[in-house]
DNA sequence: TTTGCTCGTTCGATATATGGAACGCTTTAT
DNA sequence: ATAAAGCGTTCCATATATCGAACGAGCAAA
């Protein structure tokens, strides 16, 4: 296996556990491993067991690939990134976007189809988006809906912003 | 660790190795592992290293969240696709996944982290999505966010069914 | 200072995950 | 029919992941 995973694993779990404020040997017994066996698995050295990783996981309260998935990082673009995931049929027609911000970009959206809603759900990183002068500051796991027929904006702070837009182009029924 | 969670291993490694038509032995040869110990592991027995794992997710090109975690697993009932789309930082993570659904599936997910919400957008066709017993009959453009923490299943009609599904990992903020 | 505690690391012993060679079975070819 | 090749499983030897204990370092209270 690739000894750079074992490092960003290493890495991970040390960031992990000093964001939760631990020591060492706290999580190691909360977790029921042995010190030796975390300080290793720290050092980028050793490969655990799936037992091992899964009571660390769960420690740690974090789905488990994060501690071995590399974390994404933003692609070095300017401005916004735009990538069509998928597009359904009619009555109603649906697409989804998604969407990468660079800090401090500003984009008003041209208006839509009459009737059309608009939904934003962010990913990771913050943003403001909404009808103009009713924008709503949104953070992971949030969202946002409007009428997408009127100006409305996206807005980025300090950090990047990764989100989801969903257009329904026939105004119908409840959406998020 | 949970030998439930061996299990599900067990039956994600081999679904997914009869969905790409390979026989054991040539997954086993093609990750460069025993095919012994590939057995085991479908076997729902053995407790696998990082190493093990990784080399098999490869080889299945998937990412390997998908080995052990509930949400991606196609496993009793096929005729269910599902693609990571994108997956957010901490506090909180958010995981995004596009999912398609054949006529008249029934899957039941396993629950997740506790805390976690479960957003589904629906792009096309029908489905109905919900924790037990409280689910909601969605059309193109419709969304239904409940907890993910507790038994919840999908269900489809006569239809295929396209959707959005996106987990938000800690419980923070409004998700309406 | 000394004592006591906790930290993270390192060491040897043990448990076990892995690799490799059998095995019996089924399928295909001769 | 027999042979040959492939399948998945089961055994054992070995590599190694894990454990528990001992270690030195840092820090606080006596």
């Amino acid at each position: 296996m690739d000894k750079l995973s074992l490092d960003t694993l290493g890495r991970h779990l040390q960031s992990l556990r000093l964001a939760r404020g631990l020591s060492l040997s706290q999580l190691a017994a909360a977790a029921g491993i042995a010190k030796s066996n975390l300080s290793r698995l720290e050092a980028g050295n050793g490969n655990p067991t799936l037992d091992t990783i899964w009571r660390i996981a769960v420690q740690l309260e974090v789905p488990f690939s994060q501690l071995v998935e590399p974390v994404s990082a933003p692609v070095e673009e300017e401005g916004i990134q735009v990538r069509l995931i998928d597009r359904g049929g009619d009555t109603p027609q649906v697409d989804v976007y998604w969407m990468s911000c660079a800090p401090h970009i500003l984009r008003v959206a041209e208006t839509h189809t009459p009737g059309a809603q608009e939904s934003v759900m962010v990913i990771s990183g913050e943003l403001e988006a909404g009808l103009e002068g009713e924008t709503r500051l949104l953070g992971p796991g949030e969202s946002h809906t409007f009428p997408a027929d009127q100006p409305h904006l996206y807005r980025t702070g300090e950090t990047w912003a990764t989100l989801l837009v969903t257009i329904v182009y026939a105004a119908q029924g409840d959406v998020l």
